[in-house]
RNA sequence: GCGGAUGUGGUGAAAUUGGUAGACACGCCAGACUUAGGAUCUGGUGCCGAGAGGUGUGCGGGUUCGAGUCCCUCCAUCCGCACCA
């Protein structure tokens, strides 16, 4: 019988969906072992080639792990709210559930035809209300808790106002905004609006003013990772500032534990250090310099302005380098530092004003450009230096970040080439503290230098000038050590429609949480997906009525991000249906954090730090047990698309060949690579594919092709390069397509997707057919299997457990092809190597192993339930080994020799041996290198 | 500029601990068989050379009996970050 891969695939596929064969339960005699995928956008494209590579990768391991006894849990799910299905939907009118579910039933027949063994019991969708409504019940006690800097965990806010009700708010450490000492009695006496406000400061999950990325072409806000060098990551559209009132989330409370997790994980450095960059930690210190006042000396507070003033009569500054702090020169404030307009002189009004006005109609995208672009304005005003009491200018630049630190620096231009750039940009003086440097053409800014003119931290090194500065700075009040993050806050508000509703209504204008037995919100219908003409976002068109769930004034009229879903939906997949709880206490327990999680490294510092950040939450509240979601993550490279051009003389219609174009002036076209095998054209298809090329003239090769040339790209329609996997699991089944995927290169890598190699691998599939095969007829042999025979199917065990622990998937591929091909010469079609290599092959290729393994006679069930095979060494014990010997390192001939020879007497042998005489030339070795088992190198 | 990764035949790649470089596969060349197919099988295939042999893992150095592997310098490509005080 011929390997009719169609027919096996098909119908394995059918036992496996009627004997449920993929469900898992939890089973407290087996270990665990959970292996995730990143869920899927299910995009109206469907998959291509690209996607399931990490799925193989996935599926092969969950079924070895199987296979070795572990209890795996290895589900999928959809993160189904999203942008093009509501852009769609702003297109066509068609509700985006319904895009939506076209699209998941799409890739699920995709997914269910390369035999992937997902427990789709557990299936999520993040936009199913029985999925959102615990994404909104996490947002309640997002909601609902403080982070406690002391404790060093997330509280519930009750426990908050207790304090604040006893005690007022000045012992309470947490990470807030609000900076404004309070009494208990004050707190009291405060109203309910004003007590909200203060708590707002407060909540994880926060309703705040802020300086958002807005995006007039989505219509929405982005959060900072979804906005790429000043344009939205989906669609490139401009993204400018605007204060909104928006949710966010205080990922800032969990910085630090988000970078010493890391630590922790499994991770490639490069996803790491991609964290620890937009964590950005650094240490330092807080400094006030007291505004200096020209009319009263003594009492530094300007006149003019001296009722404002009275409050902050100082600008702080945060300075990692406290050591240079006699090295100041000037000020710069970010142009919308809240004390410009306080402290600018009449005089410089105008100049300010003006350049404010320049730096806001800037763009994102702009200032990011405009680095070299020095700018930036005097504003007259002056602080004095806390150590000598030196008048220092006031300037504002946009070279300072309103929104990182306190949005102003002391200018050190020796120490700093922002600093030293302006400083020599407007003319102003350059101070050096550094001893023996010059600096001239640049700043210094190394720490190695010893410091000098700087009173009491003369002849220091930086690091003791550092401890000793923040020491006076501290002794005199004048501010303190201090660590600083870069990570911002995440805005957690999108204003669309197809996301989740917040579970919050108004009563009074004041924001309160829907309880949780009306949970879920549902999303309401409405007339249209797009703003209202208030510019409200799109729920705020749906009628009162439209509304499942409906308190107070209005219901919360933002969506969540498209990052809420995937926040915790790891989570979800262990209890999948349970309705009263996110995940019971007993199976999260069971289960724990993902053993192995696969996908692509574009979601570093989004969905990565994101999900973290919630599962230190929920583990803060003792809803699970463990703090990191992901223990290891492999990264799988892009498979790029191979495109085919054909070359068309400039100005005629007439179509050169590839190794006739040299010379000529050619203009290079993509052409569909449907039309293309092994880089030969076909002409006729061609001419019908597009109009223009009916009456094209080609100059061929000489013998008579077509020959194209091929670049290297994305996979794109627009590059006519997409190969879906439906074609190829059609042409060679899904096993052929599985292994070939593996065997196109290690898995991390980044790859060129070329048909041309899949051939090998689809005979090499029925080469291992063959093996079970006589004459077309099943037949094994019952003997006691060979010498040989067992030796290479043990080389083979131990070679793919090996790769398997490595994730090496590529050289298991080749492992099995060697194997089979050595089986083949050896004529081997005994019943016990067989059997074995078939269990072997199962994860790879399950559809054709577990017909051979049922034509062995294993009737009764999957091969999914056998056991793996374990590796016997006593097969592999050698009695002689070909000895490389080299002269000098290079290899010149190889010597048969028993092994249980001792090194004198190995020597003895090869000094005696002929080829070693006529290479040494009549000339005695100067030494003798001898690896028992390895390798002979004579030095001569 | 900073950080990370990667450089091996015509192509995808392998070499796991410093020990036979190029396994396996594609492609190509030659051949067998044939129901002429995108089937199967045999042999060859890094480069130079008729051969002996020489040479060869981005470049140049170093350590070592021995380096694709370790160290230093440089180059190229890809990715991330980029006024973060």
């Amino acid at each position: 019988m011929e390997y009719e891969f169609k027919k096996i695939e098909e119908k394995w596929r059918g036992f496996w969906a009627k004997h449920q064969t993929y469900q898992v339960k939890e089973d407290a005699n087996k270990p665990k072992f959970y292996v995730l995928d990143m869920f899927p956008y299910p995009s109206g494209a469907g998959l291509h080639v690209g996607h399931p590579l990490g799925y193989i990768a996935s599926d092969i391991f969950a079924r070895y792990k199987k296979l070795e006894g572990y209890n795996v849990l290895h589900p999928m799910g959809y993160d189904s709210f999203g942008l093009p299905a509501e852009q769609y939907a702003i297109q066509t009118g068609q509700h985006p559930a319904i895009t939506t579910e076209e699209n998941i039933a799409r890739y699920r027949f995709q997914l269910d035809q390369l035999g992937f063994n997902y427990d789709w019991s557990r299936e999520v969708r993040t936009s199913s209300p029985t999925y959102y409504k615990w994404t909104q019940w996490i947002f309640k006690q997002l909601f609902d808790c403080y982070y406690d800097d002391k404790l060093n965990k997330a509280v519930r806010v009750s426990a908050l106002i207790s304090i604040f009700e006893n005690d007022g708010n000045s012992g309470v450490s947490a990470c807030t905004e609000y900076d404004t000492v309070f009494t208990a009695a004050q707190w009291k006496a405060f109203s309910e609006a004003e007590k909200e406000d203060v708590l707002q400061a407060y909540r994880i999950a926060y309703l705040a003013d802020s300086w958002v990325n807005w995006c007039p072409a989505l219509g929405t806000v982005l959060a900072n990772d979804e906005v790429v060098n000043g344009v939205s990551e989906r669609g490139g559209f401009p993204v400018e500032q605007k204060l909104m009132r928006q949710w966010s989330m205080r990922i800032k409370a969990y910085a630090e534990r988000l970078l010493n997790g890391l630590d922790t994980l499994d991770w490639t450095d490069s996803i790491k250090e991609q964290q620890r960059n937009w964590i950005g930690k650094s240490q330092g210190c807080s400094v006030r310099f007291s505004l200096y006042n020209q009319v009263e000396e003594e009492n530094p507070v300007i006149s003019s302005n001296s009722a404002k003033l009275n409050k902050e009569s100082f600008i702080e500054v945060f300075t990692t380098r406290p050591d240079t702090i006699f090295g100041v020169s000037f000020m710069v404030l970010a142009p919308e530092h809240h004390l410009v307009d306080v402290i600018t002189t009449e005089e410089q009004r105008e100049e300010i004003e003006a350049y404010i006005k320049t730096a806001a109609l800037k763009s994102e995208r702009d200032r990011q450009a405009d680095v070299k672009n020095i700018s930036g304005a005097f504003t007259g005003a002056y602080v004095l230096h806390p150590f000598t009491r030196e008048k220092i200018p006031i300037w504002i630049g946009d070279y300072v970040l309103a929104s990182y630190g306190t949005g102003a620096v002391m200018a050190v231009p020796c120490g700093d080439q922002r600093d030293w750039d302006f400083a020599n940009h407007f003319n102003i003086p350059i101070k050096n503290i550094f001893k023996d440097i010059d600096i001239s053409a640049s700043a210094y800014v190394e720490k190695d230098a010893v410091i000098t003119d700087s009173d009491f931290l003369n002849d220091l090194t930086c690091k003791e000038a550092i401890v000793k500065a923040v020491g006076a700075i501290e002794e005199r009040a004048l501010g303190k050590g201090k660590t600083n993050y870069r990570l911002r806050d995440a805005v957690f508000s999108r204003q669309r429609y197809w996301g989740e509703p917040f579970p919050v209504y108004y009563e009074n204008g004041l924001p309160k949480l829907v309880g949780d037995e009306s949970l879920p919100v549902e999303l309401p219908e409405v007339d249209a997906y797009l703003p209202t003409e208030e510019g409200e976002p799109p729920l705020a068109r749906a009628e009162k009525s439209a509304w499942n769930v409906s308190f107070g004034e209005r219901m919360e009229y933002n969506t969540m991000p498209g990052w809420a879903g995937s926040s915790w939906y790891f989570l979800r997949y262990l209890d999948a249906n349970n309705e009263n709880s996110f995940v019971s206490k007993e199976k999260v327990n069971y289960w724990q954090n993902v053993d192995l999680y696969i996908g692509g490294s574009e979601h570093a510092t989004g969905h990565l730090l994101y999900a973290r950040f919630w599962t230190k939450f929920l583990f803060d509240l003792g809803y699970i047990p463990f703090e990191e979601p992901f223990q290891k993550m492999i990264n799988q490279g892009m498979i790029l698309g191979r495109s085919s051009f054909v070359y068309r003389l400039t100005n005629e219609n007439t179509l050169v060949s590839f190794s006739k174009k040299e010379g000529l002036q050619v203009t290079p076209i993509h052409v569909d690579i449907s039309l293309v095998d092994n880089d030969v054209l076909d002409i006729e298809a061609f001419k019908v594919w597009r109009s223009e090329f009916q009456d094209a003239k080609f100059i061929l090769e000489d013998n008579g092709t077509y020959v194209c040339g091929s670049e290297v790209e994305k996979m794109s329609k627009s590059k006519y390069n997409v190969q879906t996997p439906d074609e190829l699991v059609e042409k060679f089944g899904a096993d052929t397509l599985r292994m070939y995927e593996m065997f196109l290169g290690p898995l991390e890598q980044s790859k060129p997707w070329d048909t041309k190699g899949i051939t090998g691998v689809h005979s090499f599939l029925k080469k291992y057919w063959r093996l079970f095969h006589i004459n077309n007829d099943f037949a094994v042999s019952e003997d006691e299997p060979s010498k040989e025979s067992m030796k290479v199917l043990h080389k083979t065990i131990k070679k793919l457990r090996d790769d398997l622990d490595r994730f090496s998937f590529n050289t298991g591929v080749s492992s099995f092809m060697i194997c089979v091909n050595e089986l083949t010469d050896q004529k081997c079609n005994n019943r016990r190597v067989l059997e074995q290599l078939t269990v072997l092959m199962a994860p790879y290729a399950p559809h054709i192993t577990e017909e051979i393994w049922e034509k062995l006679g294993n009737t009764s069930g999957s091969i999914n339930e056998a056991k793996y095979p374990v590796f016997d060494k006593q097969y592999l014990i050698e009695s002689s080994f070909d000895y490389p010997v080299s002269f000098n390192g290079k290899l010149r001939f190889k010597l048969n020799l028993p092994l249980d020879l001792k090194v004198e007497e190995i020597e003895q042998f090869v000094l005696a041996n002929e080829e070693t005489q006529k290479w040494l030339d009549g000339t005695a070795p100067k030494k003798c290198i001898i690896v028992p088992g390895k390798i002979i190198n004579l030095v001569i």
